[in-house]
DNA sequence: TCTAACCTCTCCAGTAAGGGGAAGGTCAAG
DNA sequence: CTTGACCTTCCCCTTACTGGAGAGGTTAGA
């Protein structure tokens, strides 16, 4: 399989699929002859398993922790929970200031008029 | 006012304060003889009012533009309103891509025993 | 007056996670 | 044999700063 291949099966780009051998997350495939980055099914199942951690948001660090376990053998599920708990904080954490922001600027947006005046609580608040 | 004064005055750190005026964001101080940047009030308040724009998730861009409609007195608060609108748009889109995260990985965590044992549903999900 | 401590300057490099694109080699079809 | 699709490496670009090096300026105290 070239990188094109394992590209669309894997679901990510080409670009990184190189990034993510490049900075070590995966192992560096094999090269053809001229030089062509050769993939099987194992190292797309690698990828597809970084496409969906990262979909949930893990940091390449953590993409990187969370590989580990997936090919420990002797990993405890509770290693694993730990990462995804903590996730869950920074996304609950996330969900609070976007609430809060999003309160504020409503507020804000709901009081000003919109109209061709220059008067604007929007501005006068910031200002 | 030397740059530390204004640093505290505005809220921003010194890099900060330094850099808006690199990329041109607020103009540039005046000097002193040793070519120190000078602030004075109106400059600090317009410093104050990117920190708080960037508060609300403004990005650099969009502060340039509020901060245009700020300084201009012929603006219209419908100017002011459609980029505040929109930053509200992108934080509730935000909220909802947060929000399906979370639900997927708090159902998740939930069904994950956390114990010494291998198995486990959220690297099976991944991979 | 000297010196230590602190302030400021510019410039360079780095962050996260890739994206864009140039210059050049390879491969399969017609 | 040529064309076009594919692959390679390399370097710069993005956002919004942050950190640090090395050099010069300022100020308070001995």
């Amino acid at each position: 399989m070239n990188i094109s291949a394992a590209s669309k099966a894997s679901g990510l780009p080409v670009k990184t699929v190189r990034y993510y051998a490049d900075i070590g997350l995966v192992e560096a495939p094999s090269r053809s002859e001229a030089g062509y980055r050769t993939y099987d099914d194992v190292a797309v199942r690698k990828l597809v398993f970084v496409r969906r951690s990262r979909a949930f948001g893990f940091s390449i660090e953590k993409c990187r922790e969370l590989l580990d376990l997936y090919q420990d053998q002797d990993r405890t599920s509770s290693e694993v929970k730990r990462i995804a708990l903590k996730r869950l904080e920074e996304i609950e954490n996330k969900q609070r200031e976007l609430q809060s922001l999003h309160d504020e600027l409503a507020h804000l947006v709901k009081s000003c008029r919109g109209d061709n005046m220059p008067n604007c609580p929007i501005i006068d608040y910031l200002g």
